[in-house]
DNA sequence: CAGGATCCTGTTAGATACTG
DNA sequence: CAGTATCTAACAGGATCCTG
């Protein structure tokens, strides 16, 4: 199949394609087990980073710094140094990190919901 | 603080936090890339597992069949299998896997969404 | 307190080859 | 065609030490 595009050459075509990869790089980034649990346990609220570590078990010190920077980045989570001593970091979702945490929440609820389907499910197909 | 199950000795303690790792358990099984991809990829239809490869882009034969299993583990999709030579075999969403897909639609029309907006906070970020 | 840098280990995922 | 098994390279992630 030949699409205009091609025929006239105009630059769509990469552009689309770009736009894809992007989407496709992004979704990488923010479809992770922490990053997702990250986005949960900000929810509303602003934390530091000492307490974000004790919301979202089981995170280690190495995978928060390294997700939050990645959301922060992707301008999901807005961080505010505060210059006092000791340092004071605090973390909040940002108007698009809202937006994702309904998803995100949606996500908890069906886990929640399912779990006795699952559970057997699980047993079926052990066996 | 002690709560009323710990002074009774009822098992509900147990059975929450069961519950709970359980429930973290399916977060983490469900929340990576490829399996919300695969999820994302089947919506309402029927697939092969070739046509499945296809369709979920850059994912390779192994984890197709290691998030397949997974995801049938878990009761989201339903394998059928055709005792045909060559062998077919189609999968399906189930019920559960169906709900999941809404969230699921909803972190890729996010993603789209915001597509220019994270392009932008990329850019002052790596500044 | 927040977080960067380093080291080290277990897991992951790709490539390849083989079977029903 | 669908799926399993094996080997290997790469990476993720934990522990630890150090700084402002």
């Amino acid at each position: 199949m030949v699409t205009k595009r091609q025929l006239t050459g105009l630059p769509e075509d990469a552009d689309l394609r770009r736009a894809d990869s992007l989407a496709r790089e992004i979704f990488s980034d923010v479809a992770n087990k922490w990053a997702l649990l990250i986005i949960e346990a900000l929810g509303e609220r602003t934390l530091r980073f000492s307490e974000l570590r004790n919301e979202v078990e089981g995170v280690s010190h190495k995978m928060l710094t390294q997700n939050l920077r990645m959301l922060e980045r992707n301008g999901l989570v807005d961080r505010k140094v505060h210059p006092t001593v000791p340092p004071r970091v605090e973390y909040t979702l940002t108007e698009p990190g809202r937006d994702l945490r309904t998803a995100v929440d949606a996500i908890c609820g069906w886990t929640h919901q399912h779990l006795s389907h699952i559970e057997s499910a699980r047993g079926r197909f052990d066996a």
